[in-house]
DNA sequence: TTGCAGACCGAACGAGCGTCCGGTACAATT
DNA sequence: AATTGTACCGGACGCTCGTTCGGTCTGCAA
């Protein structure tokens, strides 16, 4: 109930993300939670309030680290397109560094947890990228869109991009990142840059 | 066993979509299926092995109109942006049409039915994007990129700005689609068109 | 020192899961 | 007329799931 991440707790959501990238949302049992974290099943009960809230929690938990990640490094005074360029590989870095994070992600994205949550709650995550775009959208820098169609663009490709590399069925280097991030910013920019 | 489609086969197929759509992969239980198919649970079992082997043979199924769908009206002789739009747009407009679509093939794709699937295993829709993809390579409409890379890309956006619009979270009319498309296109064409 | 609150434990429970299997119906083959 | 094969049925089985609950331990307030 209090929002104190205890350690036991923060066991559960770390447990509970690496499991459900391995096996999936169904096929992670709580039973599974309990003996991969250490955490006896009553505590898992007592700090949330069944599955579904454990995984809707975990989903805030997740979306969190990934805002403070987004955020590093920005420079307000840069030019715009490096800004862009920083935060979509800083997105990108982040899935690298926290594999288990874009899988659970979209599999959160693409169920009913997510599709049947009012369109208010959208995430502080979501939000940021939002008025990021607005900004470049304002000054100029891109194209007159719809800015929340924008950023789901943005961050759908940098969680695609990552897989693309990560799943080894297509190999991606450094070479096709840089590529990938200028095809974006081409699609995205007013005026072509190359 | 047998490879031909019996009604039931069917039923069975889209009733299980529809569901998947609806309360996710874990949360359609078979006894489920077999409430809303008006099929029995013997019957399931006599076409498909187990409950694994169902949602992967309808991933196949869905696989196989997906292509077809996005075949459709395309002229080899017409210019290659005019093909490109084509297929987007019979991307798009098939998950449109068929809305249950989009949200079982994303969960799928971030399951671990997929990731743990071999490389080689690259399905005929995917395959037939990339030759497309990469005859645009060649002919020198499209950035020299990897077209296995270009390909996903342009499938992933396909479904994303198919939910962006049907979510209702962001609203996406006819023009905002049209923006979408110019962004993509601009994004991977050699030369802004513009 | 007593008492209460909160973190934590794990055996136990009932519901519901995936799957099996003995059976029927019907058409094709012999 | 007998046999075989295939599509289909639905009750039953055992197992595992999510969840509960009676309990222990620790630290702080009274």
């Amino acid at each position: 109930m209090t929002d104190n991440f205890t350690e036991k707790k923060i066991a559960i959501l770390e447990t509970t993300l690496e499991l459900i990238k391995e096996n999936g949302f169904h096929g992670t049992p709580i039973s599974m939670v309990v003996k991969k974290s250490g955490v006896a099943a009553g505590t898992i009960y007592h700090h949330f309030e069944n599955k579904d809230r454990l995984i809707c929690e975990l989903f805030s938990y997740v979306t969190e680290k990934m805002l403070a990640a987004a955020k590093e490094g920005d420079d307000e005074a840069a030019p715009y397109e490096e800004r862009f360029l920083n935060l979509w590989k800083n997105l990108y870095n982040f899935h690298t560094k926290n594999p288990n994070v874009p899988l659970f992600f979209d599999q959160y994205i693409n169920s009913p947890y997510f599709e049947k949550k009012p369109k208010e709650e959208i995430n502080c995550f979501h939000r940021y990228i939002f008025s990021f775009i607005r900004e470049g959208i304002n000054q100029g820098h891109l194209k007159p869109v719809n800015p929340e169609i924008l950023g789901v663009l943005l961050s759908t490709t940098a969680i695609t991009s990552f897989k693309i590399q990560s799943h080894g069925k297509i190999k991606a280097g450094a070479t096709e990142l840089e590529q990938i991030i200028q095809i974006i910013w081409d699609g995205v920019a007013r005026e072509k840059t190359s």
